[in-house]
DNA sequence: CCATCCGGCGCAACTCTGTTGCATCTGGCA
DNA sequence: TGCCAGATGCAACAGAGTTGCGCCGGATGG
């Protein structure tokens, strides 16, 4: 029933996906929707590869991807970062969108999880500085790795 | 006679720099010292590339700046991080360390420079979650790119 | 209904950053 | 001074991302 029921969310979610592509004015092609769908998902950045991967069936070409996912920052609809091990990884943007941003970075398995913590009081610049965006990058233990071997 | 004071003070970096060093058991060869006190009188980050172009005179193999960067990094003289670019900055270490940090990179020229700002207070993470480190990462302008064309 | 056009796709080749293997050299101690 | 584990230098490799270019397929106009 799970089965049944994640296809009807995941339809659900497809038409979301295609109607945030429209309205940017560009083409909803296949590889964009299941990618951002994926993305929108997904409640965590995830790398390229994870994408690929997650993709899974109907393979997506490489160069592609990037491409989606460069358009996709462009358009608003993701967030890049560049994760510890200089990866990029890329997250849903929220639909109202803000400029900070929390990651969650398991120092044990390696995912990064976005948290909607509330941002910080931006602390005092040195004179000249201005400020356009801040992110609280925290890392540790993510649930599902607590309590296991080093 | 900028000159001549910034010899003096070089003289006296390179000893404290040669010091730490040797004060973790290790050998302090040229390549060490003179990246430790590099990145010790920038208080900024900088990328590989950058600082084989600022050893400039008798330049250093790129194999052996990153090996002596690792080295850094894991006898806690430095700090690595990867910037938006996904390239790994590398910053001198506070002498008392800390497990919180902050950055702030200039969108305009892309130096990113390290803030002594307070931590802000740790949110509160989901069930099961634990922290050990914290970072908070600012972008905007330098005081340097500040009112210069976009 | 067909011709055309343009955005998006796929392949291949490339760049850039960082890593590994191995032979050679050397700082600093006996 | 002589030794040798630890550093260095060279070359070759690996992973992530980018660029160039031809092709295809949906939109558009006659």
């Amino acid at each position: 029933m799970t089965v049944v029921k994640n296809a009807v969310e995941s339809a659900a979610e497809a038409e979301t996906a295609a109607l945030l592509i429209r309205r940017t004015g560009a083409r909803a092609t296949p590889a964009r929707v299941r990618v951002l769908r994926l993305l929108r998902m997904v409640p965590a950045a995830l790398t390229h590869h994870e994408i690929e991967q997650a993709i899974g069936d109907l393979p997506v070409d490489r160069v592609t991807l990037y491409r989606v996912l460069d358009w996709l920052v462009e358009s608003g609809l993701a967030h890049r970062n560049a994760d510890a091990q200089r990866v990029f990884r890329f997250s849903a943007a929220a639909i109202g969108e803000h400029s900070a941003h929390t990651h969650f970075r398991c120092e044990n398995c390696g995912r990064v999880f976005c948290l909607d913590a509330a941002p910080p009081a931006p602390p005092s610049l040195p004179e000249g500085f201005s400020l356009s965006h801040l992110e609280l990058d925290l890392r540790g233990r993510c649930a599902g790795c607590t309590g296991e071997h080093r």
